[in-house]
DNA sequence: CAACCAGTGGCAAGGGGTTGCCATCGGTTG
DNA sequence: CAACCGATGGCAACCCCTTGCCACTGGTTG
């Protein structure tokens, strides 16, 4: 089961190991004719070099872990694709954990990991900050849906992008607005928060925060009741999950959406353009956040120096406007 | 950066490296003092084995590999998310891989995992059965959502899946009924077909299939416009994502579903029951095949003996009855 | 007190590949 | 023809960890 080996190669063309390694990562350093018969015997044998092998003398596994803090949450999917996506292109192989929203667990795996990857992408990571710092001293890190000094990053841009919503809904005459909040170690959330605030503030609209709620269908029921009893005529939720729950609950309630009031959540996940109302969102290129951290990371891990500042990335945010979001109601 | 190794444990604590391994990999073999002392070395330095030199030595890799035919697909998350659950209580790694719906880059990516990987799961591989024997004798493979004389595979029970659907619509006065088929290259799509016929055949409804299909939702206009020529009243397309695009044409034509044509889907992705109208599907214990799948291979790969022979599980699928579907009309 | 033994720890080889350094070889140059 | 040179291939050490085997220790047994 387990391949033939560089031995065996050697032997059977009749050269040295060394040889048979260089012919595959040198090819310029054996001559022509060796390499062709040493590559000849190679595949004829189905000869495949370790990995690890190599990994153990170059340091370099070629393998990238992305960490995300919820699979069950179809955004993620989005950043997933393209992480593989790029890390394929580079052939680097990608190790996929879920951390079920624990930190304990995250960290965990991480630390499990850290002798086997050449660096770290996580896709919004429920870890504090220090022990974001004190992992990215031991591997290169790159964040995805965070923010945090000193480390690379690749966000859709929420200031910009809360900005939008808050135009959106003020444009439709709204004057309150309730946040309905994601989890309390959720960067995004605290984040979202802020820039919701200050963007009413300026636009004269109140905005309020109840919460916070795991960003789930299920959660919609108590996010929905909390929220109508705020009295805002504008819900904006953590994400499209919760969104699709609220609605829900409104509907169950006989609130009618956008008639009463108007709900908006973040992602734009596929089933934001299927559910009824159709769901006005917050989205943006998510792959490609997926496909940037990979690829900031890849750079930055194959830099030998570790002294430029970390490169920040912020993607525009579009606001997808459907029926979820009306007039405010008179 | 490269952690500390087995070396600078040993010389803080004072003994061979033999030692400090048999602290880890035995803690039998050294006595308590001993052990205590290295592990608090250990511990104190940050030391963490290397999973890729101890591979080295035992061939074991504590690594799975996972690979999708499509990962825009949302079904496979389910699939993914299972398989990530049942590695990681195992504290196996898991390596994901997107196949991109291509035999050549599945092929590739699993020939280059090869020396790295302790076996596949391959979820409804796009590979001809004689890849998939030879890859076998390779490393150890279970198949999802496919199935393979000779090898072990975990899917939903078609057979029983599809004879649901069929009574389901024979029940609703349906007697023409046409299957929008899958890839080429799917085998899904062909059990699919073989029983929905043959259920069809015993029930007295008549069914046609048109097709292959990409099944994406992009690919419902083609889909419908034909099965609306073909005549046929209920509408059984190779998956949910398909499903939803023949619904959207129809729409777009006027024609009611459930009251003019009936929409049937497979793999209950959790956009089915946000659309309108939502969706009858087949849906299943989908996290459940990954897990499953994951938990046979680790099964066969920690067995010294490969005689047995292999383990082929179907699991129940489930007819999820939604707004779809409704009686023929008359 | 000798013989024996279980319990511990160390030595060194090995697993698959890489690489610095040296030796060889055929060919150039003067 | 001698001196020299670039191209090429081999030797052996090294990466980090595991493990078979031996050596030593202190205690038990007869």
């Amino acid at each position: 089961m387990p391949g033939p080996t560089i031995y065996d190669v050697a032997e059977a063309a009749g050269v040295a190991t060394s040889t048979v390694s260089r012919a595959f990562s040198h090819p310029g350093r054996v001559s022509t004719r060796t390499r062709e018969r040493v590559l000849a015997v190679a595949t004829e044998l189905g000869y495949r070099p370790s990995p690890h092998a190599r990994a153990l003398l170059s340091g370099r596994h070629h393998t990238v872990a992305m960490v995300v803090s919820d699979i069950t949450n179809p955004h993620y999917f989005e950043l997933i694709r393209g992480a593989e996506m790029r890390a394929k292109a580079s052939e680097y192989t990608l190790v996929l954990v879920n951390a079920e929203e624990s930190p304990r667990i995250e960290y965990d795996q991480i630390q499990r990991l850290v002798p086997a990857v050449d660096g770290f992408v996580l896709a919004a990571s429920r870890l504090p900050d220090e022990n974001l710092l004190q992992i990215s001293a031991q591997r290169p890190v790159v964040l995805m849906n965070r923010e945090l000094a000193g480390l690379p990053s690749v966000v859709l841009d929420h200031a910009q992008g809360c900005r939008q919503v808050v135009e959106h809904l003020a444009s439709l005459g709204h004057r309150r607005l309730v946040y309905l909040a994601g989890p309390r170690n959720s960067w995004m959330a605290g984040t979202r928060w802020t820039a919701l605030r200050s963007a009413a503030e300026e636009l004269g609209v109140e905005a309020t925060r109840i919460g916070p709620f795991t960003p789930r269908v299920s959660q919609g029921g108590a996010a929905a009741d909390g929220a109508l009893h705020s009295g805002a005529t504008a819900l904006v939720a953590h994400n499209d999950l919760l969104a699709i729950g609220v609605v829900q609950r409104l509907r169950q309630r006989s609130v009618r959406v956008p008639e009463d009031v108007s709900v908006v959540g973040f992602d734009d996940i596929f089933a934001s353009s299927l559910c009824t109302p159709t769901l006005t969102t917050l989205g943006g290129a998510h792959a490609e956040v997926g496909r940037s951290a990979v690829e900031v990371l890849l750079q930055i891990s194959n830099q030998p120096s570790r002294s430029e500042p970390a490169t920040q990335i912020a993607l525009p945010a579009e606001l997808v406007i459907r029926d979820s979001t009306g007039l405010v109601r008179r």
